[in-house]
DNA sequence: CTTAGAAACACAAGATATTGTGTTTTATCG
DNA sequence: CGATAAAACACAATATCTTGTGTTTCTAAG
């Protein structure tokens, strides 16, 4: 790795750590001693959301940890738990066969993750994906929460 | 490094290059056995130019790679000259004690290496730099290589 | 459809990085 | 300005990566 500050081409590793995706290495050159950060991240083929509208535009994560971060607000989800639902999603983009992905399928992704997760935070994520117009989607939603299977029974809904 | 197709912790290094100023990697999860690339780049502290007008911008590598580059449009300069060109005025620059620095300071630094390499290439630079107004200008540049230093002596002005 | 260049693949010997643990020095938040 | 978290610093034992060389594929350009 070249040293940005004497272009030498020789410099060694001092420090490595594992930083979130990313590995952070505190490098050292061996000509004129000056340390520098260097970061190592995955670069892969750009994944695309189609949206209903019809535009398309690059996935980027970090939208999709804000949008679950509001739906998570003051509930009792960690952020280590919100990066590994995000996470867990964009693995599973990459394993599609396609890098053009419908934004209904990473909503409900997301949906799938937050039911097993928190029941407010769900409805509330539901709520603006699904686009609820009025109280009744609430209900309706609540009740299928209500009678729905080994995931939905061990919830409580309340706040 | 964390698979970016199954999260799993454990991977491990195949091939590794390093192409210009980074290092591409190619990893295998030791879990799914899928490839992937990544690159390790260096992270500084931003450098800001300070124009003359008085705004402030982030130095941009690839805008003083462009400027270069037409200059020596034509010119018999290869582009790994042009590179170190680069690499060694980013240098100089992250060697200064402020990370601002006046955009004069940058195109001082231009000129200096575009005299010692290529006459028609540095009038160029310096027609626009400097901003010529007149024919006047362009004569008396001429004027001063011919008559400068070791490298002066040493061109000959034509194209 | 040929080709040049980049990216990927392979392998082995030698050199270098990683990781745990702990301290210190910045930054950042309130 | 005090508290924390993040980044930097250190060190040693172990595990992993790097680099030369060469081939193969893939893609973009002609």
């Amino acid at each position: 790795m070249k040293c940005p500050y004497c272009i030498n081409d020789d410099t060694k590793v001092v420090d490595s750590r594992q930083v979130e995706a990313q590995i952070r290495r505190r490098r050292e050159c061996e000509k004129c001693g000056k340390r520098f950060t260097t970061f190592e991240r995955v670069e892969l083929a750009e994944i695309y959301i189609l949206k209903k509208n019809g535009s398309r535009q690059p996935f980027n994560s970090e939208k999709l940890r804000t949008s679950i971060r509001k739906a998570c607000e003051k509930r009792p989800i960690s952020l280590t738990q919100i990066e590994e639902m995000v996470d867990q999603i964009e693995a599973k983009l990459r394993n599609e066969d396609s890098i053009e992905i419908k934004s209904s399928k990473v909503g409900n992704l997301v949906m799938q993750k937050l039911r097993k997760l928190d029941p407010v935070a769900y409805i509330r994520f539901a709520s603006v994906y699904k686009d609820f117009g009025d109280l009744g989607c609430f209900e309706e939603t609540i009740d299928k929460l209500k009678r729905s299977g080994p995931n939905g029974r061990k919830q409580h809904i309340s706040d």
